[in-house]
DNA sequence: CGATAACTGTAACGTCTGCTACAGTCAAGG
DNA sequence: CCTTGACTGTAGCAGACGTTACAGTTATCG
């Protein structure tokens, strides 16, 4: 998963890999079967899990999925699901996956908006837009580095979709 | 162009390529030199152009953009920029492509928010939110096809960042 | 017309791919 | 001890890859 994440989905190769990980690729087709067996696999015990405890504010837990989502262990996990969302647009058989990870997140943070007292689509609506949007963040982030630039979009993104049930708020419910 | 909008960049191969176009792999190279040639030549024509008009409102440019990015011919070239910039996250020889697609799209929109009187950081900010967070929601459309769902997230989202300078627009401000 | 250049088909090169056949080592258990 | 099963190294397969060499056709121009 490691080697994955570093080196992308995109020119797996066995030789390299196993090389990598000190063994032959006939190792790896004898535990696995098959390299199509073994991305499966990886892909499905590598997929970001964000982990985030319902107590906090959905502020805080937005911040919160941010910094897990950009640093740490968390990151190549999420490096690696952008480019299985990215491959699947035009490979088929990533679709199923991409379409899991997504609806996943978004259930995730749709059930913890609700739990703070959301109506259901409203929930739904803030829930598309933080984690996609996060996602997009990260893809910028990730490709410029341009770190402040990216931070203080985050902020704002968060504080303005989440913004505490201000003026704002009843807003963003006419719309619905 | 239309075939790496169709077939994805990340498996390319010259000979499929060729067959696709009427002619041979002997061809191609003749006429490109180098299959990386061929890839840079491409993608350097077919990174999308949003060409917006700039006398619209912010709201509604920023709606058209993402019509344009989702739909008609543009499609197929976001998709095609989405893998370059997923895939640059490993792949050194996509991140200056990826660097320069984003810088040119944000440039584009900071300008249109300055035209319109917003100061310069606060309109890097919202610049930075939309684009990067129309290409996390197209990624997620793409991935889900989900339309209704996404649709919603993305008018929210611009209203919410653009939102007519009421309230949360100084509310944003205070951030900087 | 004859020559020069651009074009294009065939075949092959060396390398890499996923994968397999074969043989061998090695520890576990009756 | 001896056998059975799991493990692993070597070599190689058939195919795809980017690229090249060579030959032949076709068009351009003096």
């Amino acid at each position: 998963m490691t080697y994955l994440g570093e080196h992308g989905l995109a020119g797996l190769s066995l030789r390299p890999l196993a090389t990598a990980l000190g063994t032959s690729d006939r190792m790896l087709v004898h535990y696995f079967g098959t390299k199509e067996a073994l991305v499966r696999q990886a892909l499905e015990s590598a997929m970001p899990e964000l982990g985030l405890p319902s107590d906090a504010s959905p502020i805080d837990t937005a911040q919160q999925l941010w910094a897990r989502m950009t640093q740490g262990d968390q990151r190549t996990r999420v490096q690696l699901m952008l480019e299985v969302m990215a491959l699947a647009q035009t490979a088929p058989e990533y679709r199923e996956l991409a379409q899991a990870a997504t609806h996943q997140w978004l259930n995730i943070v749709v059930s913890l908006l609700v739990a703070h007292g959301r109506p259901p689509t409203r929930a739904e609506t803030e829930a598309t837009i933080l984690v996609s949007s996060l996602k997009g963040l990260a893809l910028d982030l990730f490709a410029t580095g341009d770190t402040a630039r990216v931070q203080r979009a985050v902020e704002a993104l968060v504080t303005q979709t989440l913004g505490s049930d201000g003026e704002f708020a009843t807003a963003t419910a006419e719309l619905e």
